[in-house]
DNA sequence: GATGAGCGA
């Protein structure tokens, strides 16, 4: 008798609460110096990105990332700052604000491994004569 | 290039 009740309570007690949710709202990203800058008009150059994003600090990098082919903006860019403070008060001041008619988004970039390996893999490991 | 939701040559 007791085993039916003590399976029947556990039956309820896993319906009765739902899953927790694992988090409600995570940030964005991890602070970084480097910005992710999306929402940009396709004819927001990498210059009016640096000129708006400097009245917040001193912009060491900006680029409005283009097609390679076309030459033609994909609406998105980076901005590095010298310092995380100015990052972070770049990211106050722009985002959600206005860029060449159109809401800009500022976010810490997503770190990157690989930058400009000049020799990513040799053939085979130097070894030595004797 | 038409208001696209996107992480770089």
């Amino acid at each position: 008798m007791a085993a039916v009740r003590s399976g029947f309570r556990r039956l309820f007690s896993i319906s009765a609460f739902s899953p927790p949710p694992p988090a409600a709202v995570a940030p964005p990203a991890e602070p970084s110096t480097n910005l992710f800058v999306s929402g940009l008009s396709k004819r927001t150059t990498s210059e009016g990105l640096r000129e708006v994003f400097s009245k917040f600090g001193q912009v060491v990098y900006a680029r409005v990332v283009t097609d390679r082919v076309s030459g033609y903006s994909k609406g998105f860019g980076f901005v590095r700052y010298a310092t995380l403070e100015e990052a972070a008060e770049g990211i106050k001041g722009m985002d959600g604000k206005f860029l060449d008619g159109w809401v800009i988004f500022a976010e810490y970039a997503r770190p990157r491994p690989p930058q400009s390996p000049p020799a990513p893999q040799t053939s085979e490991p130097p070894s030595f004569n004797q």
